[in-house]
DNA sequence: GCCAAACCATACTCTTGCGTATGGTATCAG
DNA sequence: CTGATACCATACGCAAGAGTATGGTTTGGC
């Protein structure tokens, strides 16, 4: 009965640190980022800390790092698995609408966009993410330019409510009013 | 000659303190509001501050109250003087689309939605705008229900693009680019 | 079994930034 | 001219959190 709140007695490696890290962030932001209430999360100490890393800043770049790599191919890989092209934008917009835990790191560092460590990392991400609809929205039929600029525009959109009724908590908006938010958002950015 | 940099070398009120405030969280965010720091940038120390306000917090408060009040009326009662109103969505896009101190603010407090005092004045604010955009749409021939998503939506655009392209630098856009991606806006998410 | 890594604890130091205490200087009423 | 009030400077106290020094304990290879 030892092993009951604290999960597994072993001894950390570097990776266990950035799971934990990525899992402090995610519920408290970048700012919460301490090496010592990590540590005690975790069990041990700081000793235990500067061993695996150099200095906190380390520990937050191979945090960012391990997300970037680990958490690309989630979606963007399941997708492409879709055969018929006209239904991979509205596939996309539901499943990623009824995720959570994803965007929590996200928007995350979305708050944390002050941080020089942050920045690169996210503008490699949402460029990705940007030019992947991009794509998808020239393989709906859009013309290129168009095709762009509607990227943008539904990518922005995603960014913003993550904000706005995730962050921020708006006015709890109802399960079947998200829903219907969701169809409203492809009926209007998608083109049939 | 004595007024070039040090601008005006007379005493401080409350209200000075809080735009000068407001300019620091602009541009470098709220948690870069630090008392010391404000009086080194207004050529005094401390002790002026202390006088002023019990605490750091209630310069925070003070100073978002004043942003809070002060800048609400920019856009909106500008855009109720458009008489007819299926021109106002489209003339609100350009107008907002071409001004850059007021979302700067608005960039900053949305980077700040983990601390408490701001989260309620950003939902207010949001909120009140959203109405507005709703109001917006439903003079513009959406019935009611479609006219609050499509408020939603365009809102979260919005937001979702402060934060793409202006907080984060996105691939530095050029003008006329900008351009299009607004008239882009305009002809999706506005109804014919 | 033993020793050299790997891992962790304890006990510091140093910096930053909030808040306080206290006394000094400007300004205005009378 | 003089005191009261408003404003500001200087010098502290104090807490949090990063990083260091050093020594103790585990673990796996031989």
């Amino acid at each position: 009965m030892n092993a009951s709140s604290k999960p597994e007695r072993t001894r950390l490696s570097a990776e266990n640190w950035e799971d934990a890290a990525l899992d402090l962030i995610a519920e408290q932001g970048v700012g919460a980022l301490a090496v010592e209430a990590l540590a005690r999360r975790l069990g041990v100490t700081k000793g235990s800390f500067y061993w695996h890393f150099r200095t906190r800043e380390a520990l937050l770049q191979a945090a960012l790092e391990r997300w970037e790599q680990y958490g690309e191919r989630e979606v963007i890989a399941q997708i492409e698995a879709i055969a018929d092209p006209r239904e991979r934008l509205p596939e996309l917009f539901r499943r990623v609408a009824h995720e959570l835990r994803p965007h929590r790191v996200y928007a995350a560092l979305l708050k944390a966009l002050d941080h020089p460590l942050v920045v690169p990392v996210m503008a490699r991400v949402s460029q990705r993410r940007t030019e992947f609809l991009a794509t998808a929205f020239r393989e709906a039929g859009l013309p290129p330019p168009q095709a762009l600029n509607r990227a943008r525009l539904t990518y922005a959109a995603y960014v913003g409510f993550l904000q706005l009724n995730f962050t921020l908590g708006l006015p709890r908006i109802s399960h079947e009013d998200f829903d219907a938010y969701v169809e409203h958002m492809i009926a209007t950015l998608i083109p049939a």
